[in-house]
DNA sequence: ATTAAAAAAGAAAACGTTTACTTACACGGG
DNA sequence: CCCGTGTAAGTAAACGTTTTCTTTTTTAAT
């Protein structure tokens, strides 16, 4: 790799270093024959600035740090897209790390972005972190951070995320008013924060309508589609079937749609579905999914503004935790009666 | 913010900041007992290196540059996800850039990836891309490029593909020698390469198989999920149905799912189809999608493997394009006979 | 013509590291 | 006692910029 330097302009053209520096940057110091002796030179060498110099002395990278803790999940693949996106148009970079939620990978993740001088981190912590040492880190130093989507409680720092709870009572209040009172939950795991929120708004919104809540038509196994599939066929070899199933995320409902169609019963008509998802996805469903949105763009561009506002007003803006409304999408696999 | 430095550790300790450098990078200068006092005070101000005064010196980054035109497409996600996995095993952290398609974003990246003297660059060209200039500048600045997916022929520079033409060919062999003759191609659009070489793959194979080509049976529409629904809906209007469609993608191949579905057509039983895709997407498909096969992981990590060993051995390996093998994977979607 | 002010350039220092070279000292062998 | 060797430290310079402060030159006002 060869790269010029403002130096090689400035010896080629007899001139002192500075002068070169400030042609190429406009600066008014500098006559305008020179500035377009320095700049016809810089073409002509293909000058690239070198930013990481810049950066040593400005103390400002222009780039931002984001550590998401999987890319094939499409939810944040979406979210990662319009960061950077949002980022690029306030000429920010940004430099993505996966954690593939272990939490090793993760604080190891934290600390390089740290060392790269990141002006901001924007962080979705992974969902078995309970160690807070780098975070404990961060906050010393004062480095600009948000949380998104998940969130470490209690460490003061900004979020944006989603609010289940009423997200899942708001919807299934919908629901219920229009006639349906037989709903099972698929719940993922309730031992973490997403799965025991989700079930939380599941119980409100039943008791709220009156409803009692059976324990057997709340099934704990898992966020995969093979998790759906089999807490369908439990339900239907039990011949316990409800007239609306309420999925802890989309994956799981695709599940229950590949066995709900195996036994032969049809979508919407003998058995109605509904998941935590957002609006890409759900399209991708035939019949297509009813879903509690969750937009994944939304969530990344504000948390990506809340970012640049800490990084430009530093400790200004009090708000602390953004909740980003989820709408009730009532798509084809619920019928409206 | 408020970061320490060596030379903070330096003054606290009296001694010369050069010793603490040697110290923190256990330089056998130093005594056993320095490094100590060091390392103590180094963790009690919460040290953490400054790489980008680091890389000034050492003219590495330790930094690869990516440019991808999307990462809605699931597809670009999955291979981004696996060269930040891999680049992150080889120590390597990753700059992510989105060029939405857009030439000029694409050049702007480039460019900015190249001023902060990234150590190498992945790129996957944007589909209208013409002007090579910013290549011609990589290639003088002579830094380590690869191109994964698409490229632009007749630079020079390495580069990872699937063979699109071949993948076609040898599933439709398949189909066709299974006793399939009437298969219908939803082609996107012919004036972009990966449209270009799935159609003419279409073509050869079956003229290989002495089966004629009718003109009205390659619709060009586009690469969406509405593209495929239209075009299906414009054979079922002409009521000429084939018994297999085959689509430039899943995107496609799911807008012809909705079709067939809404005029109350059964998959596989009364129509077949075939899409270029990957696994993870196939299974999203009810019934699962044939597809040939285009793995997004395989194509990350040994994009990035090729740029690695480029960055270490410049120069040296002289294969040029690496083909990734497409192989046809036989869904519920068409039915074996 | 003299002086003040403005314009154009340059010199020195700084950012936080690393690298190459130098110094100081202790130790043991002859 | 001198010398060579090894150990442990330090000094100076470098990486490629920008910033602050000077200096020199030009222009304009008296």
């Amino acid at each position: 790799m060869a790269y010029h330097t403002q130096t090689d302009i400035a010896n080629k053209l007899k001139v002192s270093r500075v002068t070169v520096s400030k042609a190429l940057r406009d600066h008014p110091d500098i006559s305008f024959n020179m500035k377009r002796r320095v700049k016809e030179i810089a073409e002509e060498f293909g000058y690239t600035p070198n930013l990481i110099a810049k950066n040593l002395t400005s103390k400002k990278t222009l780039t931002i740090g984001i550590v998401v803790p999987d890319l094939e999940n499409s939810f944040f693949s979406y979210a990662v897209d319009s960061m950077v996106d949002a980022a690029s148009e306030h000429h920010y970079h940004t430099i993505l790390t996966v954690s593939r939620e272990n939490e090793q990978n993760e604080k190891y993740n934290i600390q390089s972005l740290i060392g790269m001088r990141v002006d901001g981190l924007l962080v979705c912590v992974s969902q078995r972190t309970s160690d807070s040492h780098v975070f404990e880190e961060v906050k010393k130093k004062t480095i600009p951070f948000v949380f998104f989507d998940r969130q470490l409680e209690g460490m003061g720092f900004k979020s944006v995320t989603f609010n289940d709870e009423i997200g899942a009572i708001d919807a299934l209040d919908q629901i219920i008013k229009n006639g349906y009172s037989s709903i099972a939950h698929f719940a993922g795991y309730l031992n973490v924060s997403i799965g025991q929120k989700r079930c939380k708004g599941y119980r409100i919104a039943l008791e709220k309508n009156g409803l009692k809540i059976d324990p057997a038509w709340i099934l704990e196994a898992g966020f995969e589609i093979q998790d759906g599939y089999n807490s369908f066929m439990k339900l239907y070899q039990a011949k316990k079937i409800p007239e609306i199933i309420f999925t802890v995320n989309d994956r799981v409902a695709l599940g229950a749609y590949k066995a709900i169609k195996e036994v032969g019963m049809d979508i919407p008509k003998d058995i109605g579905i509904i998941g935590f998802g957002f609006s890409e996805t759900a399209q991708m469903f035939s019949p297509t999914l009813s879903i509690i949105h969750q937009d994944p763009r939304k969530l990344g561009t504000t948390a990506l503004e809340v970012l640049i506002e800490e990084i430009q007003n530093p400790m200004q803006n009090k708000t602390r935790n953004i909740i980003i409304e989820e709408k009730f999408i009532w798509n084809n696999s619920i019928i409206k009666k």
